[in-house]
DNA sequence: CTGTGTTTTTTATTGCAGTTATATACACTG
DNA sequence: CAGTGTATATAACTGCAATAAAAAACACAG
């Protein structure tokens, strides 16, 4: 219930925590988490409490916390029941817009009693999503959802802006690769392919996809082409689960096989191979969509 | 005082009036005014009570209001002065930051002090900030500014991202150029070029070089290069009164000369060249910066 | 119909207690 | 020092009544 910071943390520290590999009994800093997590101790203390209360941390009065048992899927998936909270009502109000519940123009009151959240809540969801140029305040009275996504034109410029920016992104001087991270990303996809077509979640293909991108444009070293691939991908994410029924299991699949094939040239330090690649993949995402529609 | 919606609104009536040349006499009809700046009648209404209080209209009761007077700058300065209101404390944030009067990461109630403004005006101006990109809401308290154009290596970013922006809008294949904006924008190059360098304002400058970069890139009619290109503006904008007096008389004169060679390749229809020069302008840009520092 | 003048209704802001969440300072331990 | 435990000071949120701002509705004129 309380919107409180620690809730958040006790996933990004669980999340941390699974990533590095943390040893059970190993000791669970409460300075050294506020200072990576860029908060102040307090809310990292109490997370701490929190975990410690769910016989996964353990205290030990004069030293502080230790890990008292492996950090594993389950341990995740049940304390982020309740970790929920803020986020919960983004996507919801995403979800509501895209599929047409609520109008593109819209009151901050009429949003409080669709969703019955509250205003905190609320505001801090309009924030976010401002921020991510989703949604806009509009003078006078009422927030103006950004005329997204929602029709073929801006499709269509989307992708051309993609194709644009993402290869100017792999372009750039300073393009370095992350081995280890090309390599959980050519995982997730291998995964991914493995599974029949009719298990794929549609958020975890978007999830895979996006990382891609965004990860591909993080190795130009240039915020700005990092910022831009996000925008999309956050405009995009609104558009998920209306999009998603369009997209055939043969379309996912041959996504993930020029995903790895960019893969591929990247690891081969093959660059304007990988450029020509997504420019082709790019393209092709655009061209079934129009013919789709 | 009141950061009323009408204050804004007498302005963007008066440029509206001023860039349009509404004789005198013509009529200056509420409802039209409303649709067209998208809000409803009643704070356009005010902002007409306001101006014929001013004298620049006239109310002819049952017929609305006239024009009583041309629109000239001496009346949008008449006027602008408590327009003003609420943009004034966004330039205010924008202007402390870049001068290193308010810190990268600050607290709301720090920023409350230092301009000793009402808490409302300062949401609405961090909601406006946040929206551009330039300050985000941290976790637990306070605001972080984005680490934006305020070291050497996020300007150098910066210009990488402008070049493969704005060369890539001017190469869509729906790209054209609308004449009557081109010249206009031409003999606001020429009127800066004839004035003696000292004479040349800070704001004055920067202007014409933002409306040259959007406009640009407006008529590649992709939304999403347009918002980019706004975005980079809005950052650079931030930066303007500290990047200036680096800026020499010689290398102001080079940068006019440079968007008068790219408008003369658009409007012959040579795109490849204006392609071409636009992308020298933009490095030249930042080789010239990097000397610099 | 398009627009004005006026009224009504809706929506959002402001100001102010009370409360909670977060940061910070201080004393202490290994 | 780098860390913990505790206390204290700030900062921000909540809820609520009062008020202001803006939108919408209505009646009527050209």
């Amino acid at each position: 219930m309380s919107s409180g910071l620690h809730r958040e943390i006790i996933g990004d520290i669980l999340r941390l925590g699974r990533d590095e590999g943390w040893a059970v009994d190993a000791p669970v800093g409460e300075k050294p988490l506020a200072a990576r997590l860029g908060v102040s101790r307090t809310p990292v203390r109490r997370a701490l409490i929190d975990l410690s209360e769910r016989g996964i941390l353990r205290r030990e009065l004069g030293s502080g916390f230790k890990l008292n048992r492996p950090i594993d899927a389950a341990v995740i998936a049940e304390c982020s029941n309740d970790a929920a909270g803020g986020a919960e009502l983004y996507r919801k109000i995403l979800n509501d817009r895209a599929s047409g519940l609520i109008p593109l123009s819209v009151t901050e009151n009429a949003l409080l009693v669709h969703f019955g959240a509250s205003r905190g809540d609320l505001r801090r969801a309009l924030l976010r999503l401002s921020a991510e140029g989703i949604v806009q305040r509009q003078r006078g009275h009422g927030w103006q959802f950004s005329e997204s996504l929602d029709n073929p034109q801006a499709i269509l410029e989307s992708y051309a802006f993609r194709e644009a920016v993402e290869t100017a992104a792999l372009s750039q001087p300073d393009y370095r690769v992350d081995g280890a991270a090309l390599e959980r990303m050519r995982n997730a996809h291998e995964a991914l392919m493995r599974k029949p077509a009719s298990e794929i979640a549609p958020d975890m293909w978007f999830q895979v996809n996006a990382e891609f991108h965004e990860t591909l444009a993080s190795w130009s070293r240039n915020r700005f082409f990092l910022q831009a691939v996000k925008r999309q991908n956050a405009l995009r994410r609104m558009h998920q689960f209306v999009d998603f029924p369009q997209l055939t299991p043969e379309q996912i699949k041959q996504s993930c096989e020029d995903h790895l094939a960019i893969l591929d040239a990247l690891a081969a330090g093959d660059r304007p191979r990988a450029v020509a690649l997504l420019s082709a993949h790019l393209s092709q995402a655009a061209q079934d969509w129009h013919n789709q529609n």
